[in-house]
DNA sequence: GTCATTTATTGACTCGCGTTCATTTTTGTT
DNA sequence: AACAAAAATGAACGCGAGTCAATAAATGAC
């Protein structure tokens, strides 16, 4: 019976172009105006049909951040692919994540959306939910493997466990990220210009200092 | 007319009430679950009441976060008082930001919806939107006053502008301090378990590796 | 091709919650 | 007591998430 297949299949697709639409309003309106009727005009069905393919408005999102979380991991095995130092692999690990960011806004804040019902707790069933958690730590887990290099091939110190440095690297960058994101995406964010900061100059310092603290020799 | 000066006086009390009333209903439900009927209802006052001393639901939460910067910005105060090096006042800063989030979770979260309002553009008219950002932007003079001191009394590098150092200390310890958040206050969050890391452990190791990077002599 | 059954789609409806406003109650003044 | 100003109230509205009974489309048996 190829019927039932092809029917998945079809159930995908239509899953998909939703998905496409609810990025593109994510993209143009923020999370704050997304509903769902703005996306079921868009992917041009109706509102009850979306919930035949998500369970609720955080599934939807959180699909969004499915794809999102699998793009960014994508990128980052790219990265571990390449036979650098592990310093090193842990800056362009950094690096990707920027531009990943600047390129993408909408997969960022679905992202943020996804740490944001973590830590409220649990927002709503959703089938996604534990899909994207794993994502995250599939990409946690990278990173740990990135500095595990740099730790046996020298290049990064080994005072802290690479679980513990991947950590604060995983929780530190959140913020240099964050802060390069709204200078690109909103227009009223002005704090770096009024420390007369450019954005790359942000990360280089951040990847500086980070790098004194943990590389074998400054 | 001593009347119009206890009417102020007075108006000045209940819109204290209720933001005590909406203070813990805040701590006890988080954000998400905070409406203006449960504030009502704990104040004893009824809906329409909130619309006199509130514009909206955002002028509530900002008033909330009015609070909680302004306390923030005391304790950093406290800490500038010493005679400390500026390194230390540094650490003692950061010190400072994390016990308070420790001590005041809905201060915190408040201080999050802030900085979500700043990222989304503007959520509405709040006259409290102009007093927060005022004290968050004192909030960063007063690091930025720790770093500096530091140059000057050598015990920090003066390999970037205060202002930039402050920034990064900024941005980057937002994200540790929000590890050690969700850490504390939502049960299912075991990061830092699974990987064997105490809380004060994730700071330390925070400020070694900036130490590292910004101290004059490792 | 016809028809019964399963599956997909629809949009009108409910419901919760932020917000408004006409009305009532309280307070202050003469 | 009479009146005006300010404050408090809760019924009513709008908006958007989520539901569901009705309808349409697709499938498979004969």
């Amino acid at each position: 019976m190829g019927v039932t297949e092809r029917r998945i299949r079809e159930k995908e697709r239509k899953r998909s172009i939703m998905l496409d639409a609810a990025e593109s309003i994510l993209l143009e309106n923020g999370l704050d105006h997304l509903s769902m009727e703005d996306v079921a005009e868009k992917a041009e069905v109706s509102k009850g049909s979306l919930y035949q393919y998500f369970q609720n408005k955080n599934d939807l999102v959180l699909g969004i951040c499915y794809r999102a979380t699998h793009l960014l991991n994508e990128s980052f095995k790219e990265v571990l692919e390449s036979k650098r130092t592990g310093l090193m692999l842990v800056r362009e690990l950094g690096q990707r994540y920027l531009s990943y960011v600047k390129d993408h806004p909408q997969y960022y804040s679905s992202m943020k959306f996804l740490d944001n019902l973590h830590s409220t707790g649990v927002g709503g069933e959703s089938d996604y939910l534990e899909l994207c958690t794993k994502n995250r730590q599939e990409g946690f887990r990278l990173m740990v493997e990135a500095i595990q290099r740099g730790i046996d091939d020298g290049s990064i110190k080994n005072d802290f466990p690479a679980e513990q440095l991947a950590l604060l690297f995983w929780s530190t960058s959140h913020g240099v990220v964050t802060m390069s994101y709204m200078h690109q995406n909103y227009e009223h964010f002005k704090l770096l210009e009024r420390i007369g900061m450019q954005e790359d100059e942000l990360f280089n310092a951040y990847m500086h200092i980070l790098g004194c603290g943990i590389a074998t020799n400054s």
